[in-house]
DNA sequence: TTTTGATACCTCGAAAACTTATGTATCTTT
DNA sequence: AAAGATACATAAGTTTTCGAGGTATCAAAA
């Protein structure tokens, strides 16, 4: 089902500032949703995981936030910085070059489609 | 330089089960510089991590040692056992899978060569 | 109409995996 | 003789995440 979650660590900054870079803003909710969705449920943020997260990410000045009422329901949306923006890139390709040279290591190429 | 590390957490494993899948036998140092070598210096293997994790993958039957003496010097070789390549089979291949969703979800494949 | 399930936020204790520091000892090179 | 590489190991502390628990609103089903 979903992935053995010691992966997932260490990829979760990247994974909500990545997609708070390519989305103008989403809120926490959403967020999990959301990448439920694109990995067919194989990589599930948990609520425990993300809102620290969003917490520390917002401290360190890399995502804003505004606060807007459903109904009486409240609904915290988040964007990103121009910080925040740089951190992106820089975490994302650092991903990507990661990804790369496990694939080396392992000898992956043949199992990665 | 060298990755921040927070990424290679959870490789750790399969990377070990996967070299001693590929090699017949390794000692720990070894590993540490065949994988330092292979990736160019990207990750780096840091004892204080290798040595507990390797005493752990032997006491789960994973692999299995013999000691040499170079010398008077000490020199514990692993093997992997037939559950370890199952373990790595089945590990390397969650990996893979993973990369292949991660790299979905952040569009990295543009990034990745 | 009550209760279940989804939406939506949050905190906190515990676990897991690693880093950094420390320790011991041998061998080789300067 | 000292420094650096080889080679093993442990242990305290940090970080990141999980799992459990808590609060509350809204919609749909029973």
């Amino acid at each position: 089902m979903s992935f053995s979650t010691e992966l997932i660590k260490g990829t979760l900054r990247t994974i909500i500032l990545k997609l708070l870079s390519n989305n103008d803003r989403l809120y926490g909710y959403e967020l999990t949703q959301m990448v439920k969705e694109i990995t067919g449920g194989k990589i599930q943020i948990t609520e425990g995981a993300l809102y620290p997260t969003l917490h520390a990410l917002e401290k360190e000045g890399l995502l804003t936030t505004n606060i807007e009422y459903i109904g009486k329901r409240v609904r915290k949306y988040y964007h990103i910085s121009k910080a925040g923006i740089e951190t992106s890139n820089q975490k994302t390709s650092e991903l990507a070059d990661f990804i790369n040279t496990i694939t080396l290591l392992l000898d992956l190429k043949t199992l990665n489609a």
